[in-house]
DNA sequence: TACTAATATTAGCATATTATCACATAACCA
DNA sequence: TGGTTATGTGATAATATGCTAATATTAGTA
């Protein structure tokens, strides 16, 4: 615990990363990464979020109250169904950073991602036949 | 496991979510943000880091370790020392924004860092029951 | 009131991650 | 050569996390 608070200043820059290391927690799972492109278009219920990411209800809602306690996103209640948006658009502004990075280093990220899934050849994936084609682009 | 690689687009798309969550799995540790801001200077040894930041020697390392295997940081070897420097700058941008909201919205932070670390105060904070708080209506 | 739909929460289990210890390797210097 | 420092690796227990199933809560409606 690295706490030298003589001056005060010390003790709120340890927050300040603790709170960093948890903000990037709250984003350190693909769920979670997708609910929030997910709702990059606007407000979503949590029923359409978990039926465009086909989620079970459970897990999803799990995510959405980490997004939630994290403050990442905010709910209102609308009748019956619950209605999601993100709360700054920092995290869009980080996640496209980060997409520009992908795309600028793909050849170097690549090695990462081969290392990252390492059971499965990450050349040939077996198509699934018969499962639902999405018209989603 | 969402594949529906009908065209290869939404594979990468899927890729990018997942790198993007490992990317921020490696930051989600209170210690490796530390390491980030301590070479935010510029080129450190691995010995002064860790003098800095007073981690033991071992457990250092694996933080290291893990910053180098997910491309955050390099290493060069001086003679016996190893120097590590932030590969891209990117990760400070993204430091630097969160530094910001943080102190932006730190009435509201500060609320979530009293949930984080609940080292007094065992009154247990009421789950948002009953639907999303609305912030005021 | 009862009943249904939409979400939230809890519990149990399996798996992954962390910190830490102990030891191994490598470089430098006397 | 021997000794000190810097770094890496493997094993372990404690902890954290995610997933599924089951249950609870709320709003709307009959």
């Amino acid at each position: 615990m690295p706490e030298r608070n003589r001056s005060g200043e010390v003790a709120l820059s340890d927050s300040l990363q603790s709170w960093k290391a948890e903000f990037f927690k709250a984003l350190a799972h693909p769920a979670r990464i997708r609910i929030l492109e997910c709702l990059r278009e606007g407000e979503r219920s949590a029923g359409e979020i978990m039926e465009e990411l086909r989620m079970e209800q459970s897990n999803g809602s799990q995510h959405l109250a980490v997004l939630r306690n994290k403050g990442f996103v905010t709910a209102r209640r609308e009748g019956t169904t619950i209605l999601y948006s993100v709360r700054h658009p920092m995290i869009f502004q980080i996640l496209d950073m980060l997409r520009e990075y992908f795309h600028e280093h793909l050849s170097e990220v690549r090695t990462l991602l081969e290392a990252m899934a390492p059971p499965e050849a990450p050349h040939s994936n077996e198509p699934p036949r018969g499962g639902p084609a999405e018209p989603h682009s």
